[in-house]
DNA sequence: CTACCCTCCGTATCATGGTACGGAGTCAAT
DNA sequence: ATTGACTCCGTACCATGATACGGAGGGTAG
């Protein structure tokens, strides 16, 4: 058991040390406790672990506030599986409602290009038109 | 021609008088000149009109760096309608690189909701299980 | 005429997710 | 023993897109 240094932890999950210490101000983790012997902190084992778990959550886009969310259950008594599918069900959610409304984006971006001549002067070019009449049924991006 | 006060020009545009000003600090919109008379600023006529283009251009997930380009591009002699379009191409082309990425997101949140049973305890769980093993192909939100 | 709302302007604050810096201490190798 | 790398800690700063605050002045409506 070489002790982890954040330096390797740091490395190790793919992260920047102050990364790791902005986690630990957010609250994500705790910071492992100073050896009595002195030296660097240690963090193996679990801390190790949440770092990985923060890092992939973030892949499934779950801020980092979600995440605490998360971790929390995770060290919480009596919960139940069902709690964390519930998050997952919901973010899913959130996710198919950014696709759909990032999808009327591009279909407006579509009609936009194929009404552009692609050539003359900027008077002639319906996307500037467009864009200023906001004649736009998009949703909040 | 009652004056357009920014107070109005803001209800008319749809945003806050704070923002307006915020536009003007970011060199999105010029502030109108004082009434050699006296008396607050007139923020009717272009000013208005790129109030307008710059929400529409929000809408359109431009951000609003490159909403103070398409602006510029509006003001520049001898810009071609191509040049707008090549923005407008580009900027779909990112949404529809975000799409995907998040078309990927939720098809691995379907896979997790799936795998979990639903019920019993967080040992079982197959969702927090993924998250952590990052077996993550995901493009980065 | 006076109360009240609005403008004007600078500056500060918010949320989100970090990154950077500086000084002091410590650890290992040369 | 000294150098270099690393840790520790607080604090400041970055981008993005705003929002809020506070005081001074002006214009208007009762």
């Amino acid at each position: 058991m070489t002790a982890l240094t954040i330096g390797k932890a740091a490395h190790s999950a793919g992260i920047g040390v102050e990364t790791i210490r902005f986690y630990e101000r957010k609250g994500l983790i705790r910071q492992p406790p100073r050896p009595s012997a002195g030296g660097p902190r240690d963090y193996g084992g679990g801390t190790l672990q949440r770092l990985r778990f923060i890092t992939g959550a973030k892949r499934l886009g779950f801020s980092l506030a979600e995440t605490a969310g998360l971790l929390a259950l995770l060290e919480a008594p009596g919960v139940s599986c069902k709690d964390v599918q519930a998050q997952a069900k919901a973010k899913r959610g959130e996710v198919q409602a950014k696709i759909a409304g990032l999808i009327r984006i591009r279909e407006t971006l579509d009609r936009l290009v194929d009404a552009c001549p692609g050539e003359g002067s900027l008077a002639d070019c319906a996307i500037l038109e467009a864009i200023e009449s906001a004649e736009n049924s998009e949703g909040t991006s």
